[in-house]
DNA sequence: TTAATATCGTTCTTGTTAGAACAGTCCGGG
DNA sequence: CCCGGACTGTTCTAACAAGAACGATATTAA
């Protein structure tokens, strides 16, 4: 017997690939990688920000990240720029180039990808986040927590997120 | 207000690369990549099948594909046959030694996946099922249909999938 | 049969990804 | 002050990903 968690896990890969793929050959057509064009919206319309936090926001780890802004800086549409309280960090900021090609893509992707949910209304979203909600929490809780279930005192609302993942101390000492 | 969409897709992301990273973690620890685990457990019970297939079960494009199976043929688990009857084809099946590695990860695996799942009833798997089998499918379909929308005379359900010539396979039982 | 077309798997290129190791920096307690 | 531990971004490696070009084969129609 196939065990019924298979299937929403398949569903959950053919919705997560089917929205890379409207994506990222959209964005590939306005000239950008999916990566890039995840970069240069995040920096639009702000001063900038340091490694970690434009990785916390893209979702895009710091190793893969330096390769990325490299490519980014090459063709000028962001630079580094050292901080002046800590010389560890460094802070990626569009050039006026980048804010151009801001302007040019990010508008128009977003209206390409929103034709990904033709007719939904407010309940629907609703419905949609509260089970993407807690399927990501459970997971996300799965893997930090391989231990005994522990028996919390109270049953948790859907949403009483905001506790930034990147909060979620990973210090629980890697074994290795 | 910037799109009420943008949660959704970002709530999409989260959960997907959650589970990612919970399957990931634990396939790595038994040896294995994700890609590879995917072929293994795809090929465990079969006689095989060729590239198409199996890229079209796995998600992975036929350009990865050759090279994923290129490393697991050189750790002796895959093998390749020339099919009798098309010339083009090949394919791909487990080896005895292959075998033996399906039955040494894809249990454990599935035991450790489940986790994700610790407190899903019936009822909870089906409402998380519809969610995401209708995102998926406008995604798929604001991939395909590209135009305006065009005013056809019928009404349009939300499931009246045209046959796609391209990916008929009921590939839905299948892991991952 | 022949020619146009489609499919199959491979190869190549560019880019992303996770993970580990690393050097430099910061911060706390002794 | 100094030291151990934590953090920052970089580098390296192995692998995956998407797309295009390719050679060999198959299919179809003229």
């Amino acid at each position: 017997m196939p065990e019924r968690y298979l299937r929403s896990l398949r569903l959950l890969a053919e919705a997560y690939q089917a929205f890379e793929r409207l994506s990222g050959r959209h964005v590939r057509e306005l000239g950008l990688t999916p990566a890039q064009f995840d970069i240069v919206a995040t920096l639009g319309n702000t001063p900038g920000m340091p490694f970690n936090e434009l990785g916390a926001r893209t979702l895009i780890t710091k190793g893969t990240l330096t390769g990325v802004v490299d490519r980014l800086a090459k063709r000028g549409l962001v630079e580094r720029v050292a901080s002046d309280t800590d010389r560890r960090s460094v802070t990626v900021r569009l050039t006026a180039a980048g804010r151009r090609e801001f302007k040019r893509v990010f508008e128009p992707h977003l209206a390409h990808c929103k034709r990904g949910f033709p007719d939904y209304g407010a309940s629907e979203f609703a419905a949609l986040e509260e089970q993407l909600t807690r399927l990501r929490d459970d997971l996300i809780e799965a893997d930090r927590g391989p231990a005994e279930p522990v028996v919390r005192p109270g049953r948790r609302s859907s949403h009483d997120r905001e506790s930034s993942p990147s909060t979620a101390k990973p210090s629980t000492k890697e074994l290795r």
